[in-house]
DNA sequence: CTTGACCTTATAGTTAACTCTAAGGTGTAA
DNA sequence: TTACACCTTAGAGTTAACTATAAGGTCAAG
């Protein structure tokens, strides 16, 4: 091997940002991951670079960004079309604000749906708070 | 028909909740929504109720929780197994409060791309900014 | 009394994001 | 030098949550 001064294998990296070594491969294959450097027998290496980007694609995703967003966000280069991500990021920040409402409600219905359940001891009140509450969002 | 004293069709009662109609008869299929009762036509008739629990379901999924989640939420009896009830709620508490800090997160380094984008007018440091930062959050 | 927008069913197809399988090569520790 | 945990590929399979298709019945308006 090229020696690990330049890196981790991608069960390592893998086990870095935590995810599946699977993962990392199935991002690369659909770009979102840069193709890694390999050793003279073919194994994948990463930098921390490749961790932090993982670990920003799960955060993306985890707040409802599909794949195919955060691959036309990377995609982008720098110094073209900074218009363009500039209308898509405008248009999920308005989506990103509406979600966190939205999470703040549910937080709220469960929060005071678990504390009536704590007193209560029988009867248990949830179900009834859950079905009642409403809102205007959807996705 | 039965008259509309007693609620509304399929196509009416999705648009009030802003779903298709054809996710309601999945949800019936699913047993995320009762069987409505029907017109002497076999026309299903929701009442407003349905509606309301219609947007908790999509408040719910907006919000990570999967339809199988909602479902046993749904379908456990108020009487009973309160308990199991509260574990559910209290395993979900977290998770959405843990989905919060990841969205406060993404919320601001948007916000920040998008503010220095502007001011920039050429090199977008859009990409930069996002694969810099990082974060300890999965899912 | 027909048009057209609704409703019904059963069943098949789609999409995103993995996840697994098979068949094999690599590297290190005992 | 032989286990054993790792790595490789191509390609097939899975899961959730819809979404579409076909073939037909219903109802208010003109």
């Amino acid at each position: 091997m090229i020696a690990n001064s330049q890196g981790m294998t991608i069960g390592r990296a893998a086990k870095a940002a935590g995810v599946p070594a699977t993962t990392l491969r199935y991002y690369e294959r659909e770009g979102l991951l840069d193709a890694p450097v390999r050793t003279t027998a073919g194994y994948r290496m990463y930098d921390d670079q490749a961790v932090e980007r993982l670990r920003f694609i799960r955060a993306a995703q985890a707040v409802g960004f599909t794949l195919d967003d955060i691959r036309t966000l990377l995609q982008l280069d720098s110094h073209e079309s900074c218009g363009d991500v500039q209308k898509l990021l405008e248009r999920r920040t308005g989506e990103v604000d509406r979600k966190m409402a939205e999470l703040k409600y549910v937080r709220t219905a469960l929060g005071k749906a678990l504390k009536q359940c704590e007193k209560s001891d029988r009867d248990c009140p949830i179900l009834m708070s859950l079905s009642t509450q409403s809102r205007r969002g959807r996705r």
